[in-house]
DNA sequence: TTTATTGTTCCAGTTTTTTAGTACAATAGG
DNA sequence: CCTATTGTACTAAAAAACTGGAACAATAAA
């Protein structure tokens, strides 16, 4: 397993941002990362199959919305919320603090 | 023409508003209507043919983001802010003040 | 070295979205 | 009534996304 691409802050972008978190999965996914410092994929594996997680952890690290780090063979994924809130200040506590009831 | 749909503002729903912001021509129109009050279609025509705006506008519509309000044979839209600002305190803002270069 | 763990890659099938042409509906004005 | 204006509805084709199974890669542990 190669090192996953990941963008620099500088190559982020709204409309990419907008879309990988409009999709409801990838919205679960970020708000349990919301209180975890990092989390590991295993905790997903009950809500959907390997392969449907890694395309959307995929689509979340390619928009620059989490990013992974490696240690053996567990990739440990957190929010980029510092990097967000530069870029698009408020943002992502729009998103983090919408009420459960109102997401999807 | 009949009314077009729009939902309550207790039916708006996070994924959806993201997903209706995350195409950068929808976010196009998005910002264009950011400080117009109202705004007519027709400024859109030179962007994209009739029928492309008019689903993209529907989109907007049916996501909550955009009103219409009819007048004779003219369409005024406009963003629903405020009530998203009620919803989702700060999600437009952080949209609408974005970096133009950052955004697609 | 063998086996288990963890996650990716590849692939195909299905669904959704985007785009835009054409025809249609509603209103306004002459 | 006839015509222009404004925008929708319908339709179809192309592109993109989502889903999940199966095989593979890399590390760890016995």
């Amino acid at each position: 397993m190669r090192k996953p691409y990941q963008p620099a802050a500088s190559d982020i972008r709204l409309s990419a941002v907008l879309y990988a978190l409009s999709d409801p999965r990838r919205l679960q996914i970020v708000q349990s990362l919301k209180d975890q410092a990092e989390q590991n994929c295993a905790v997903y594996h009950e809500l959907m199959p390997k392969s449907t997680l890694t395309h959307h952890l995929k689509v979340l690290r390619e928009a620059g919305v989490a990013k992974v780090r490696i240690e053996g063979t567990q990739h440990f994924y957190s929010l980029r919320t510092e990097e967000l809130d530069q870029l698009f200040p408020g943002l992502m506590s729009a998103v983090l603090n919408a009420p459960p009831d109102l997401i999807e």
